[in-house]
DNA sequence: AAGTCTGCCAACCGCCCGGAA
DNA sequence: GTTCCGGGCGGTTGGCAGACT
């Protein structure tokens, strides 16, 4: 797919927008003799009517010899999920280790792709936390079916211990492994939740932690209140990562 | 068939950093 | 120490193509 920026020129008479072929022989030919020492030189001598900026990303991400302009490989994909979690939006840092890729297309492959996918399982886990969180043999019921049955009933949260949380994923993972058992019938499974654990680390100890939170209601309006409190009960947690746990592990209204 | 929506990605913009003057 | 400037970075936008209604 040819993606054209309508050309248009600018106050000073530089051209803007959609390289011309002509263009791009004139600026790799010049760049391939004399090499690139000065940007903002090097169009007033390549002859472009064009910012050494955009001469400079014209090159870096379309001309540059030795780039892999193709699709990404799932061996690419976790590797930039992994650089992600490790380096943030350094697409620079994170395209410095993906040889013939460049920052521009590693983010957008993850605009594109990898926080699509992300978001994906995000889902499956919050699905399948609620199930561990409130299981079915507990008297609590789902917000939404307490709103449809009118519902009072109370649940009183509990937390694992760390080692009883590995205990729980990894038997979970044994048993999905061994007969095929899913955690869920969301069809998040326990490996999703290890991962997202990996994802968002602050979670583990969150999670894990002893302290349990006031009883919370089925009712939807208290439990939400309940939840605008919680930065006053986990002072050490940053909102961010609030924020992600409540996205991922707690109930949605909207 | 026509209109609308969505995904994708090239290219631009504004800001920041580091080195030179 | 300060200012200037080039290079680089991350965020955002524009617009095409294909999917969907």
């Amino acid at each position: 797919m040819e993606m054209v920026r309508t050309l248009s020129i600018d106050e000073n008479g530089m051209r803007k927008g959609a390289w011309s072929k002509e263009e791009d022989s004139k600026l790799r030919a010049f760049i391939q003799r004399y090499g690139h020492h000065n940007w903002p030189q090097l169009p007033k001598d390549a002859g472009l009517s064009r910012t050494g900026k955009s001469c400079r990303l014209r090159w870096v991400n379309y001309l540059k010899p030795g780039l892999n302009r193709g699709n990404f490989s799932q061996e690419e994909e976790q590797l930039i999920i992994k650089l992600h979690q490790k380096l943030g939006n350094k697409w620079s840092a994170i395209a410095a280790k993906l040889p013939g890729r460049t920052d521009n297309c590693i983010k957008n492959f993850w605009h594109g792709h990898v926080k699509k996918r992300l978001d994906k399982e995000k889902n499956n886990v919050k699905n399948a936390e609620i199930s561990h969180c409130f299981p079915s043999t507990s008297t609590f019921q789902l917000p939404h079916q307490a709103d449809q049955e009118k519902l009072d009933t109370t649940y009183e949260p509990t937390r694992l211990s760390n080692s009883a949380f590995l205990q729980y994923t990894s038997n979970s993972i044994e048993s999905h492994s061994s007969n095929g058992l899913m955690l869920t019938s969301s069809g998040a499974n326990a490996k999703q939740i290890v991962e997202s654990v990996e994802l968002f680390p602050e979670l583990m100890s969150f999670w894990t932690e002893p302290f349990v939170p006031d009883t919370i209601s089925c009712d939807s309006e208290q439990i939400m209140s309940s939840y605008s409190s919680w930065e006053e009960h986990f002072p050490h947690l940053s909102t961010k990562s609030l924020d992600n746990f409540l996205d991922m592990y707690c109930f949605s209204y909207s």
